[in-house]
DNA sequence: GGCATATATTTGCATTTACAAATATTGTGA
DNA sequence: TCACAATATTTGTAAATGCAAATATATGCC
């Protein structure tokens, strides 16, 4: 007997995923023609709202897997986009990442056509839905990645043990 | 000059792609319990929708490239999820994939796992915020497929060129 | 000060992924 | 009915991914 109480069109989970698959598909050709991949651009927007940031907290900004940001920011740095050093007088186990001129630049192009798909994704919406979703899919967010440290302890997104990073310059 | 009006915390791919990655990584340790991949429980789910479906369908449903899809569905076929077989009477080019009696077990143990994940996410969600949430995002979904196909031609998401798959039992 | 523990990043490695090419079948027009 | 274009799926292949182990540095305790 199955529970008619399951409708994928009314599940969260697949409206998100299936969102989330959309905009990629549709920013991708953008991101190809400034030959940036979607985690370079997205380490890029980091930086661009954060400053010069730590490993793990472009991590925890963009979601993407520490390890593959390390090599992510390999291919970065390969490409003149970043660059990484060690802290000046600070702790020295800490990876400081800094767009270069060159990284602002390229970051600086995409913008404009981020924003742009963005108007296509929230055509029809009115400037009330639009805040009303984004404050939703923040309590959605912060919803979540409760419920994740509560449990797993670690198996969760927000892997912050410090602070969580306030991505409002806080270079030094 | 950085046109500040470009705030990361108000970018509508960034607050998407941060939902989706957190929602992932709360359901995987059930789907690992279950000895399911994230795409194997989204293409349970989607037959568990839609019934017996074609792989390009399933393709179209769950968001998931068509050739991974190919692989992922030989790997329910080992598990004895799912079974494959070319349609009786009609268009020999089509698959048509079925859930197993076993691959609707898994399906029904996993569903509600699935329902609690979203009332997790959704917590302190009045039931006119949850509806107005879900249908906004599917409005965003029908804007950005349908800049893709007015552009790419086939680098959109909605790969159908026959007719958008009904998630209603169409089976036959 | 020196050793055990904690934190930060990178690297090893097996799996997953997506693009493109190959294959199979159908529909169409001469 | 024979080529030829269209559609559906699978397979080849190189790159991306994420877990776990390795490395590097720091901090706390005695």
């Amino acid at each position: 007997m199955k529970s008619r109480r399951f409708d994928l069109e009314r599940f969260l989970p697949y409206l998100v995923n299936r969102v989330a698959v959309s905009l990629v598909g549709a920013f991708g050709p953008m991101l190809a023609a400034s030959d940036v991949t979607l985690q370079e651009w997205r380490v890029l927007a980091a930086l661009r709202q954060g400053g010069a940031m730590r490993v793990s907290d472009i991590a925890s900004v963009t979601s993407i897997d520490i390890s593959t940001l390390s090599r992510t920011l390999n291919a970065m740095e390969r490409k003149g986009l970043v660059v990484r050093h060690r802290p000046k007088g600070g702790d020295a186990r800490v990876v400081i990442v800094e767009a270069t001129e060159h990284g602002g630049a390229v970051t600086e192009t995409l913008v404009p056509e981020a924003q742009k798909l963005q108007t296509t994704a929230l055509a029809g919406f009115s400037a009330e839905e639009e805040s009303a979703l984004k404050a939703m899919l923040v309590r959605v967010f912060a919803n979540v990645a409760a419920q994740g440290k509560r449990n797993g302890g670690d198996a969760a997104p927000a892997r912050a043990p410090r602070s969580p990073p306030t991505l409002a310059s806080d270079r030094g």
